[in-house]
RNA sequence: GGAUCUGUAGCUCAGUUGGCUAGAGCGCCACAUUCACACUGUGGAGGUCACAGGUUCGAGUCCUGUCAGAUCCACCA
């Protein structure tokens, strides 16, 4: 097959996908080496959204991983899925209702959920099309989406079982409340602003008090103080009466620690109802709690003439009242606050009493800390699980109600006549049922969706019913952004060791965030988003992939670089070229042959491949994915293209040759799949899919003669010094009894770009400064001796080293507490050093005379 | 208030358990040119590893402190 010049990913990248996935490449592999497993989940994209820059970089690091384990031949899967972005989805869902001027209100939750489904449905993204261009070896026959029977039923046992063992319960708690959207949020989804918030000083009985909040007086129901704050301490523990703009009501003064005594005047307004701070104090002192917001964000009936304003309309009404009774002291308006804000539409989360769902997270998160100390689960970076350890410690209770209609709903069912009994059933298709004469209603309300997604890894590795996959539970590798740590990876660990008795993953691999090219995160606001299908069709998958994946560690965030998306598009070309030359010096007729080395040059270059193969096998169990990179870029650019190829334009050895390419392309094609398998696709001998073949086994080279390449490679690497030096044109060089050059002074020849190379009885000219060899640049006396200074120069540099490397040996301490092999490097430096300086000097005298 | 991370070449960043003269990509300078590749080759310049102490035969790496920047968690009446 006649390549093109160049490599150009959009001819052939979707005929591999094909290639791949018609002939099943993707499912589950048995593995030669079955005793180990390897196993990652995809963290599942929005399935009606298209993929970003961070997705890309989830499949570049894990689709090398996964590519490389299937090479090694032990049994792997990577498992997709789908997400159906409960509230994400929602949102835009309910624009588009508002926009034809209805609301949620006005059909029936079935009805309701029908219709997100049909438009989730028509507005399906590209992200599985996404995936394909990535490359991503994905067992697509296995793919979860978020509200698949399996994952709701999987979901309501674990609900069922923890309701049997008493760990949820139902309680009026305060919820942080969107009132736009009128859903509740986990403390964890609240977003919060800096602002500057009006700070009123009010008289408030006997005190005067500063609030942010007038209007949720009507809801207090004490006041409190610092319990060591002697100006107050009179009154604590006594029942007031206060005048109010709505006649007077009456308080109880307590004391407790969260009081700071230096805000304002150290005097508290308690509002149980609508402070998460004072609903603790309240709950400590027994303090009733009197809802005056309704959950539409309005005031309620409780507020009186202030009913049905907005909470900034009574904000203002209530300060004006006070005003006009005279109990507003002063407002310092300089006062900066954070206030919560809902996520999607800034809304300010008001702080509701609802009844809710709540897991009793205690027993679940000790025993995840429990399971990370003892070190089940590896981090990546390690100190995320340090991390982690803090946020499970100091975890509350976990309220996964939702009112967002699009999820799985909750399977709690209430009496009709008795709202205070509810039970548990897992029918799906209807509001109602009957038990026991009874009837009960479907709780309204959905799972929050980490519930689900937190049980992941056994649902998609069907681990619980026993199916197929349930021997890839535990998951290897959970790879995901370090911004999913606590949403998602914690609920994985609580849940998995809750459900199945394991810790769902040994490994947690974070990868940062990537973000714009001038280093600022990306955001949909600042219009800095990067598109990956716009890189994708630009460079090619294998480009997008190793440029994501370069200089970049776990957990960091970084920069978008497009140079090294164009470092690693050259790169791809460098493959497909020295692919292109090594086909064409095979020919036709090439059998595959197990590679005989023989010139110096084939030692050299297996023992190259051998190294890169150990190497990169350690980097890649170590998740050092942008150092792998590194050694394959240079093994493959410097040591095979530059060096073996060039060797075999003189001395050609086709076992070897194809052998290195056989062996380059394996242990490229994690990282470059798509022109790897093109190349291999090529090979006459080969009929397999090189993605499902093995990763290069140690050959044996005769070390000698790999010292031996690297002695004439110092030596060609001095005369090119020294060319580029003079700078006159092509130079010969001389040698006089060394066999070695004598044997390959074509290919040095070559390599040096020199004119010529003779052997002559005695060497003349500029002497080289190589240890090993010694050889001499034809040049005329006078064009060495302008050469004197750079010699000088040069000889200076070697007497610096010598001095160094004497004084580090003269060093007692040195000799007796430095490695063996770290010394005798030192030796073996001082040596060829030695060498050098003698060269250096002796050229000095020739060149004087 | 609590926690975590970052500071290395002009730019973006690598640099595991301390061990050669600190690396890469891009950029820069010089040279080469039909024989796999200009998405090329060869050579080169460029660093007081933020700063100050300490431990060590040896520190970019470990410890203490300082400065600068980022992120997360809690709280903000």
């Amino acid at each position: 097959m006649k390549l093109s010049k160049s490599y150009e990913p959009q001819a052939y990248e979707p005929k591999i996908y094909q290639l791949w996935e018609s002939a099943k490449a993707f499912s589950a592999t048995k593995g030669k080496n079955a005793k180990q497993h390897f196993s990652i989940a995809l963290p599942p994209p929005n399935a009606n959204g298209n993929l970003h820059a961070g997705h890309a970089l989830t499949v570049a690091i894990e689709d090398v991983a996964v590519r490389y384990h299937r090479l090694k031949g032990e049994p792997t899967v990577f498992l997709p899925g789908a997400d159906h972005a409960g509230f994400e989805t929602w949102v835009v869902f309910e624009r588009q209702l508002e926009r034809e001027g209805k609301s949620r209100f006005d059909y029936p939750r079935e009805k309701l959920y029908n219709m997100v489904w049909d438009f989730v449905a028509a507005h399906r993204g590209n992200m599985d099309v996404q995936l394909r261009q990535l490359g991503a070896s994905l067992d697509w026959d296995n793919l979860t989406f978020t509200l698949d029977d399996k994952v709701i039923d999987t979901a309501y046992q674990t609900f069922q079982k923890m309701w049997d063992e008493g760990l949820i319960y139902r309680g009026k708690r305060l919820v942080n409340y969107c009132t736009k959207h009128q859903t509740g949020f986990a403390d964890i989804e609240v977003l919060y602003e800096d602002r500057t918030t009006p700070l009123y000083y009010m008289k408030y009985g006997p005190f005067t008090l500063a609030t942010t909040r007038p209007e949720t007086k009507f809801g207090d129901t004490g006041v409190a103080v610092h319990p060591d704050d002697e100006r107050y301490k009179q009154f604590i523990g006594k029942e007031l009466t206060i005048e109010g703009v709505n006649g007077p009501f009456k308080v109880k003064v307590i004391a407790d620690e969260l009081v700071d005594p230096s805000f304002g005047t150290g005097v508290v307004k308690v509002t149980p109802a609508h402070s998460f701070d004072d609903f603790e104090m309240g709950e400590r002192h027994g303090l009733p709690s009197i809802s005056v917001i309704d959950l539409d964000g309005k005031m309620n009936n409780k507020a009186g003439r202030f009913a049905g304003m907005t909470v900034l309309e009574a904000r203002q009404a209530v300060v004006e009242a006070l005003d006009k009774i005279n109990l507003l002291e002063k407002i310092d308006t300089h006062y900066k606050n954070r206030v919560g804000v809902c996520y999607k539409c800034g809304t300010v989360i008001e702080p509701l009493l609802l009844d809710q769902w709540f897991i009793n997270v205690k027993p679940l998160a000790e025993r995840a800390v429990k399971a990370i100390e003892a070190g089940e689960i590896e981090f990546f970076p390690t100190n995320k699980g340090k991390v982690l350890i803090n946020y499970l410690k100091n975890l509350k209770d976990w309220n996964i109600s939702r009112q967002t209609p699009w999820g799985i709903s909750i399977p709690a069912f209430q009496n009709q006549k008795n709202p205070a009994e509810w039970i548990f059933s897992d029918v799906k298709n209807t509001d109602e049922i009957e038990v026991n004469g009874k009837i009960y209603t479907r709780d309204k309300d959905t799972f929050d969706t980490w519930f689900s997604s937190g049980q992941w890894p056994y649902i998609t590795t069907d681990y619980l019913p026993n199916g197929d996959l349930a021997k890839f539970y535990p998951l290897s590798v959970m790879e995901t952004g370090s911004d999913l740590l606590f949403p998602w990876v914690s609920r994985m660990i609580m849940l998995g060791l809750y459900r199945t008795g394991r810790a769902p993953f040994k490994q947690v691999y974070m990868h940062g965030m990537v973000l714009d090219e001038h280093g600022h995160k990306m955001s949909k606001s600042k219009g800095n988003v990067l598109n990956p299908q716009e890189i994708l069709s630009e460079f090619g998958s294998d480009a997008t992939r190793m440029g994501l994946l370069a200089n970049r560690s776990a957990g960091v965030n970084q920069a978008y670089q497009p140079a090294t998306v164009i470092a690693a598009r050259n790169f791809a070309n460098k493959i497909w070229n020295i692919a292109r030359f090594i086909e064409s010096k095979l020919g036709d007729e090439y059998k595959n042959r197990t590679p005989k080395p023989l010139s110096i040059a084939d030692h050299w270059a297996l023992s190259r491949i051998n190294f890169a193969s150990k190497k990169i096998s350690e980097l890649l169990e170590a998740h050092r994915y942008a150092e792998a990179y590194e050694i394959l870029y240079h093994t493959i650019w410097d040591d095979v293209a530059d060096w073996y190829v060039e060797c075999s334009k003189s001395e050609l050895n086709t076992s070897v040759l194809a052998y290195t390419l056989q062996a380059m392309l394996t242990i490229a094609h994690p990282f470059a799949p798509f022109v790897t398998e093109t190349i291999w696709q090529t090979l006459k001998w080969e009929d397999g899919l090189l993605m499902l073949g093995s990763w290069p086994e140690q050959i044996k080279t005769d070390k000698a003669k790999v010292k031996e390449f690297e002695d004439v490679q110092a030596l060609v690497s001095e005369a090119r010094f020294i060319s580029a030096e003079l700078g006159a044109g092509k130079q010969t060089l001389i040698f006089t009894d060394d066999v070695t050059i004598l044997e390959h002074q074509e290919f040095i020849k070559h390599l040096a770009q020199l004119k010529g190379v003779k052997q002559m009885k005695q060497g003349s000219g500029l002497r080289l400064a190589a240890a090993k060899h010694e050889a001499w640049l034809e040049i005329s006396p006078d064009e060495l001796r302008k050469h004197q200074e750079k010699l000088q120069e040069r000889l200076q540099n070697c007497l610096n080293n010598i001095r160094q490397l004497e004084a580090r040996l003269a060093n007692k301490s040195y000799v007796n507490n430095a490695p063996e092999s770290v010394v005798s490097q030192t030796k073996q430096q001082l040596g060829e050093q030695k060498t050098i300086q003698a060269r250096l000097e002796r050229e000095l005298e020739t060149s004087k005379a």
